[in-house]
Formats: C-alpha cells, sequence, structure tokens
DNA sequence: GCAATGGTGTAATGCCTATTACACTTTCGC
DNA sequence: GCGAAAGTGTAATAGGCATTACACCATTGC
C-alpha cells in the first residue's frame, strides 16, 4: 500500500508546510496568514493542505504540537548531573532561560494565547503539555531531595511554581513587551536565581543584607 | 459650538459604544468581532463609529487605555498604610491578586498580546502603561524603605521585578490555561507571599525548614 | 417654528480568504 | 513503458467584513 519512498515523500511535503506555516504565523500571527501563502512559501499545493491537515486549524495545530517540549526532559537531564541542589538548579535555570525566552517559543506562546480566546481547549491542551509536565517533574524532584534528607522551607508544589514562575514571568513579559522589558540582563537573571534559592533555604551562602 | 447636552449625548454614545465593544472583545476576540455587531449591541449607527474613533483599531485602543490602571496608585496606597514593611506588603499582595487575576483583566491582556503580533507599539504602550509604572512604583518604595534603615537583602529593582513576577506568572498561567492552572488557592498564594518575605530577609519569622 | 449641525440607518463597494471541484501531471511498483 | 495512486495547479464558490457614500431624522440655538 505505501512503499517507503511514497511515505517520505509525503512526509517531506508535510514538514515543508509545516515549516513555512510556523514562520509565516510566527512573523504574521495566525488570522493573518493565508494558506495560500504558505503554500507559496513551501511549495506544494494548497489540495495537498487539506489533504495532510484537514483545514486551516489543522496546520496550526500540527505547528504548535510538531515540536512543543516540555521542560521536564530538562528537568530530568539536571536531576541526574552532579553537585548540591543549589548547583543542580542554577544548571536547570540555564537550560530554562535559553529555551522559554527563545524568541521563536515567545512567539508560539503568542500565538497560542490568541488562539485561545476563540478555542480554549487548544491552548489548555498546549499548557498541559508544557507547563503541567515540568511542573510536575519538578514537583518530583523536589519531593525526592526532601525524601533524601534535603532541608528546604515549603512544600514542594509549592517550590515548583515559584521556580517555574521565575521565567514565566519572563515570558509573559517578552510576550507583551516584545523586547521593552529589561528581563534579558543576565546580572539580573542570575540575583533572581540566588533570590529562589535563598527563599527555599538551598543556598551555601545567604546574601549579606544591604 | 458644543452645547453641554451635545457633549454628553454623544459622551454617552462613545460609552456605550466602549462598553459593547470590550464586552464583544472579551467574547470573542478581537479580529472575530465585526464593528455591525458592535453597533448592534449598543445601538448607535456605523457611521459614528467611525466619527469617534477613526477605525476598528481605534475602537479597540479606546476600549483598552479606558480602563487601564496600573498597580502603581495601589502600591502608593498601600506605602502610605501603617504597619512593618512585610504587612504592607501583604495587603498589597491582595489588592494586586484581586486586581490581576480578574477575568475582565486577564481577557484584556489576551486581546493586548493578540493584536501585539500586528502591532507591537499597542503592546508597548500597555505594557508602559501597566507592568512600567507598577514596577517603577515598587522599585521607589523599596527604595525608600532601605534609605529608612530597613535591612532587605537584594536590590529594590531587583525586589521589585521579583514581588510583580509572583503575580504575572499567575496572570499568564491564567491566560493560556483557561482555568487549567490552579493558581487561585488562597493557601499557596499566602506561601508565595511569604516566600517572598524571606528571600527579601523581611520575614518577621523564618519558616521551620522542613 | 426653522435652519443648521450633528447623528442615524441602509445599502453599496471592494477586498480577502477558507474551502471545494476538477482536470492535469508525476511517481513508482511491476 | 504502463497503469494506478498520489500529488499538483487553477479557478470557482461563497461568505465575511472593514470602510465608504448617501439620504434621512433629531436636536438645538435663535
Amino acid at each position: 500500500m505505501f512503499s517507503a519512498a511514497e511515505c517520505c515523500r509525503l512526509d517531506r511535503r508535510r514538514r515543508a508546510l509545516i515549516a513555512a506555516a510556523r514562520e509565516l504565523f510566527v512573523e504574521q500571527g495566525y488570522e493573518k496568514t493565508a494558506l495560500s501563502e504558505i503554500v507559496e512559501r513551501s511549495g506544494g499545493s494548497l489540495a495537498t493542505v487539506y489533504k495532510l491537515f484537514g483545514n486551516k486549524e489543522g496546520i496550526l495545530e500540527a505547528v504548535v504540537f510538531e515540536k512543543v517540549s516540555s521542560g521536564a526532559a530538562m528537568v530530568d537531564e539536571a536531576a541526574s548531573g552532579r553537585g548540591t541542589p543549589a548547583e543542580i538548579l542554577r544548571r536547570l535555570a540555564g537550560r530554562f532561560r535559553t529555551h522559554f525566552l527563545d524568541p521563536e517559543t515567545i512567539a508560539l506562546v503568542r500565538i497560542v494565547i490568541a488562539r485561545s480566546i476563540n478555542d480554549k481547549k487548544f491552548a489548555q491542551q498546549f499548557f498541559e503539555r508544557t507547563a503541567t509536565r515540568t511542573l510536575d517533574a519538578l514537583t518530583a524532584l523536589f519531593r525526592s531531595w526532601k525524601a533524601d534528607g534535603v532541608r528546604m522551607s515549603g512544600e514542594p508544589e509549592i517550590l515548583a511554581e515559584l521556580f517555574l514562575g521565575l521565567f514565566v514571568s519572563d515570558v509573559h513579559t517578552e510576550a507583551i513587551s516584545h523586547g521593552l522589558g529589561s528581563h534579558s540582563c543576565s546580572k539580573r537573571f542570575d540575583d533572581r536565581i540566588g533570590f529562589f534559592l535563598i527563599g527555599a533555604g538551598l543556598a551555601e551562602e545567604q546574601l549579606s543584607p544591604s
């Protein structure tokens, strides 16, 4: 029925369409992008779009969910490394920052929020596949530390929300300010992680009061 | 030229149009709302819309900027009250939460972010009139505390970002999850403020490590 | 009361674009 | 090479809506 070659050809077309669609959605948003523009950029044909994705929403879902990645993998990776909790969290923070503040990530978040006004379910799926999974992984990490005898203030769930919140607030600022917010300053960023460690009772040394 | 009555009449129409537009934008978003729907709901006429607002964007700006309020006034009000810094911040946090997590606030934020894809300036103006002003007020407050000899860890700018960030991350979560995020739980909320106070060195008593 | 100013209602105009239909071409196993 | 399946290109359908044009009503100052 399906030879390998056929499958690959279709798959290549699919990938090209999704790539073109992502570029255009990022540049212009979902509503303002016409399917004909996508096809123009990727090559192929309108008929193929409908064959592969059913309708315009279909291609948006494909764009968003194709590359969506929660931070859970990053959490697991960082957790398996060596070091004190503070060191692990600093390392994890660096990865989170790179990922969450990537301009393409921000642009996708804008698109999801925009679409969410007319399609709640879509945004909720996105939320579950990103934030919820990441929170669960962080909560599990903090819980395992407690089980291992690490002393930290606050419950794992709250700490997970707070830690992720450090990045989420930057994502939001960036999404709405398009660069006006000054959060990219790396000194500030380090300070904020330090602040979290103190609040959680995980800092190796306390900041001296000034 | 303009009698009081004329002025009032036009003003009443303006208000009615803005109110109807806000309802519809909140329900359906900006793109999906037709000007004819707005007029249908508010009474009046399409011609009047163009006379008052110029075009469709004009009415969106009027909707967003009419009621926009930064948290700066709340900061000033809380700062002028009595109590320890911790008490003042807890009081302020309550106001922030009520304001920022109001469903209509969230809905407006969604609309602004959606529109920002095609009109950066618009979102940046919104950002400056809300977040920037609030941050400035918070920074000034923390700075004045330091000048008064209050001992706190971290620089006022960073503390302001962190404090506001506690709410911004909830706004973002709400904007994208439409209620799936569980952040409205008030116990968690209090914990988070307590966490901030500890990190800032402002807590009256430290949480016991668990 | 009455003209002028301002507000209203209706109905084009014009453009854009999702979706469909259909006839054509390419690919690929044989 | 051949024929079926898959993919393509083009153009028609159909509906939506911002914006404009214009003729009609209401208010108000006199």
